[in-house]
DNA sequence: TTGTAATTAGATAGATTGGTCTAATTAATT
DNA sequence: AATTAATTAGACCAATCTATCTAATTACAA
């Protein structure tokens, strides 16, 4: 027996598209399609593409910090190691896939931030959950007194994550390993007590 | 007289437009309305709505890097205070307009990265503009001894440049102030030797 | 002034989009 | 087996978008 298409695979296939392509490149159309559901059961299970896309930013925003957060509970290393090794594993994928990917939540604040208020408060949602992810880890690391404390931990937080997103914007626009290569430089400085 | 509109008028609006609301979500319509020209002018000055785009593109690149060199040869200042100076402004400009705008290469990157090889050739074209503005400062600073020799000249510059894109994400998003001011204390931490 | 070029408003075409609806089929439940 | 619920394919609609075209007007140059 076939795999049932459930709700989650809709979610999932979405979250992919919107990624590659974009939210306004990809239309309900090539969703359904590529999701191997139909036009019924998408409108059954979703109000409409907005609410659609919504439904996608948190599904995506819990996929990541789930695996994020399994990363950074590996005892085995101490925080700053952690933080580096979560990076150094993101980045062996994005090269693995040919620089393809990019990161949903900044690609839909930059599409749909000043549209639709309901997108801006999603973004930011699901950007504070990886907020607190790594802040916690930062807050260990320095508490340990193995990550620098020059900067606060939510303000450490706030560049790392800066700098991680810039970097995949760099990178998706074509300069590929380069960017992404300065950012593991940087990050093990900025890391460094 | 009216001020006669002309081409760069067009551009300049279509640059504010797209910086706003996105590529998509700004039709050609609007773009005639706000720049007040008829429908034909416009497919007189350019090909499509893609051509449009990619001079937008150039223009927003000519735009923006004039303005950087101007800031970054102000001899009153060390190379170190010149870049401080120069995010000073664009972060205080940013908040003046209560954090509306972004980056267009960003924004562009994102929303047409995968779709269309002509706009990922700009987006990363006028990203190197950026960064050779940046890269001869750095140098001249790290040459003179007052910005850290840490990281390459390449290298830092890469890393700067990330971090303020994602800050300015970070900010669209709805954070608002609180990751430019992370950004502005980190960067003086990097940049000193 | 006359003739040429540029610009205008707006109708219109053609394609695509998001979303609804229906009638048939499949799956689940009693 | 009988009944109810879920899912399907795809026709269909209204709106929107890019782009073209026309006919009238304006600006400019000889």
């Amino acid at each position: 027996m076939n795999i049932k298409h459930n709700k989650e695979d809709v979610l999932r296939k979405g979250m992919e598209l919107f990624r590659l392509n974009g939210y306004h490149n990809t239309g309900t159309k090539e969703i359904i399609k590529e999701a191997g559901i139909s036009r019924g059961s998408f409108y059954n299970f979703f109000i409409d593409k907005d609410d659609f896309g919504i439904q996608v930013l948190d599904y995506y925003g819990v996929w990541s910090t789930d695996y994020m957060k399994e990363l950074l509970n590996d005892t085995n290393l101490n925080p700053k190691q952690r933080l580096i090794h979560l990076f150094d594993l993101f980045i062996e994928g994005y090269k693995r896939d040919h620089y393809k990917w990019g990161c949903l939540l900044v690609g839909m604040t930059q599409e749909l931030g000043q549209i639709n208020p309901s997108f801006t408060n999603a973004c930011e949602r699901n950007f504070e959950s990886f907020v607190a992810v790594f802040q916690a880890c930062i807050e260990e690391g320095q508490a340990a007194g193995v990550i620098s404390k020059k900067q606060d931990a939510r303000g450490l937080t706030l560049t790392m994550l800066s700098m991680y997103n810039g970097a995949l914007v760099l990178m998706k626009s074509g300069m590929h390993h380069e960017p992404l290569e300065a950012f593991q430089t940087q990050l093990a400085l900025i890391l460094t007590p």
